[in-house]
DNA sequence: AAGTTTAGTTTAAACGGTTAAACAATTAAT
DNA sequence: ATTAATTGTTTAACCGTTTAAACTAAACTT
């Protein structure tokens, strides 16, 4: 490995101070340094191909410009939409980003934000798993900047960033009603994160808006960890009791895109026999044979607020919190329109 | 924000050096330090929380235990699945990994690569885009570890870990061509990148292995700007043509789903008036109306590969190189098997 | 008793930058 | 001519570690 050629080589050479070097190459005291100087330390770093060692750097400012990123995991495709809105934006404003995969579990998540507060990071942009308050309130009082993506707790006053989750699952079952689909069923997952139970609670608060009682006897709600079989079982269920649905609202991607599977394997009429709502959005559902109505969240919008609100909060001193709640749209396809 | 604490709080606190501090939480020297000293070290590191600073560390030991990668798109399923294996086998090697996505240019390509030096990265894994050969040899010169992954350039003597694309689809191919398909068609990218070539060329010696002539005549490539409609209009035509094509094999991932859409469409039975075998495999495949056959690349093996040959390549002054060469695993599904 | 080991710890320089303060040499002001 | 301001540059401390080398005091040797 060749030596990394530094400020010192080049001071060296022209019989500078490094001081002197430090200043040309970060174009500060411009309207001291002459001219003749300054332009000879420019070329000689150009000819060497001097590059800034940002750890030095950072080790001296105290910064990294560096943002650490935890998400669920960065092989789904939520999460990796979100990772590259947030490296670009980071990008923007200079900042580069680690990452980390945290697989809903705490205890990842604690391993992940020590190495990364090891290695100095400015701040956590973080989807926080279930049980993760303990930590993120020890965040908080180390005066960590971070902001909270997706996920939230209502416990917590912390910086975060979420879709209103309850609004878009109302949205889409009062659709799926005015539609005149008056059973519907949702599938969610289980879990006590706040921002799925959300999603059945906008469900469930259009039905009773709708005069319906007993609006929890069509949620399915399924464990992750057994996901297809519990799909395909409460789809099943859903379709054979007394009063079968007609129509569907899946609570996520997953679910949506096993349930798709299964109801594509019954031969169901898609919305004849059965209408469909999707949360979230995935190009799976372009080989459907039916176009799927879904929920599209402003992951960019999501992911630039993010990244705004961290950086706002590295700047600052004075910790207030910022609580950003964006809507999501519902894109109506020939899934969920009986009378089209 | 609070001041992190350091060594220096620790040994000042027990009237100590900070070598010595260093000495015992790092476990060196540890059959010459006091056992009751280095109690009361660690037990005084523990009780203010101390985290050690890695970015001074990796300014004084000039390593950073940082692995750059650099992806065509993070938010491409291909490229996240890589990011998290990588991710994975880099942690159980002490690495962090910081993500850059270029886009498949070679400027921003240079761009990632500068930053990711100046944050003096160990080293990089790379899936380089056309055009990147200087780049690459400017690397080499300046004895940067790196390794290629998915991409490679024959004309270079570097590190590279890659799937056998040539095999890959001349198995495909082979496959159609003994389940008693003869006028096979391919739809592929047209770019000058190595990996995509090869794929053609083993379709093509497939062909001429099996006594065809005119073995280029159903290959269609198409431009990945215009990709939507040229995937519709090779379809078309390769299904019009006078000698109407049996099946079709799709180059990769992205035409595969365009062209099953399209497929879709144009109500054929698969495999009964097309049999279909993609590059590449997908969970929206799932969603189609018949099981399809793919080619499934070995994405752990090539992350794990490509991390173990980097941190060997890390490890060693002597610049040799070594291209891994990893088998893809054909999938038999029944849109390829005309006689189920 | 003098010399040699051994144990336990400190000293000090280094990594590559940043930056406030000091300095010397001009030039301008009074 | 003296003082003050300006220009151009250097000095030196610091960021938080690591680590070779030095040091001291006690414990063995012979």
């Amino acid at each position: 490995m060749k030596k990394n050629i530094s400020m010192k080589d080049i001071a060296q050479r022209l019989g500078v101070s490094t001081a002197l070097v430090s200043y040309v190459l970060n174009g500060q005291l411009k309207d001291r340094i002459n001219k003749d100087t300054a332009q000879k330390i420019k070329s000689l770093a150009e000819e060497l191909g001097y590059r800034p060692n940002h750890v030095a750097k950072s080790l001296k400012i105290n910064k990294t410009l560096t943002i650490g990123l935890i998400l669920a995991d960065i092989s789904n495709p939520f999460s990796a939409s979100l990772a590259r809105i947030i490296e670009d934006e980071a990008k923007r404003h200079e900042y580069t980003v680690i990452f980390g995969s945290a697989d809903e579990s705490a205890d990842k998540s604690e391993d992940l934000i020590r190495t990364l507060m090891s290695r100095r990071v400015d701040g956590f942009i973080l989807a926080a798993p279930e049980g993760s308050e303990e930590l993120l309130s020890a965040l908080k009082k180390q005066d960590i900047p971070f902001v909270l993506i997706d996920r939230y707790f209502p416990e917590l006053q912390v910086n975060t960033v979420t879709i209103n989750n309850f609004q878009a699952s109302a949205e889409a079952t009062n659709h799926l009603l005015e539609q005149g689909f008056s059973e519907i069923g949702m599938l969610n997952l289980k879990a006590d994160l706040l921002h799925l139970a959300e999603r059945s609670r906008g469900y469930k608060a259009a039905l009773i808006q709708a005069g319906q009682k007993d609006e929890g006897k069509n949620l399915k709600e399924v464990d992750e960890k057994n996901m297809i079989e519990e799909v395909h079982q409460a789809i099943n269920e859903l379709l054979n009791q007394p009063e079968p649905i007609q129509a569907i609202f899946f609570g996520n991607n997953n679910l949506a895109i096993e349930g798709l599977i299964h109801i594509r394997s019954l031969n169901i009429r898609i919305p004849e026999d059965l209408a469909i709502v999707c949360f979230d959005e995935s190009n799976a559902y372009n080989l459907f044979y039916c176009p799927v109505t879904y929920i599209r969240q402003p992951l960019a919008k999501l992911g630039q607020a993010a990244v705004k609100l961290l950086i706002e909060s590295i700047g600052n001193q004075e910790r207030s919190t910022n609580n950003i709640t964006l809507e999501a749209e519902l894109i109506i396809q020939k899934s969920s329109q009986k009378y089209i």
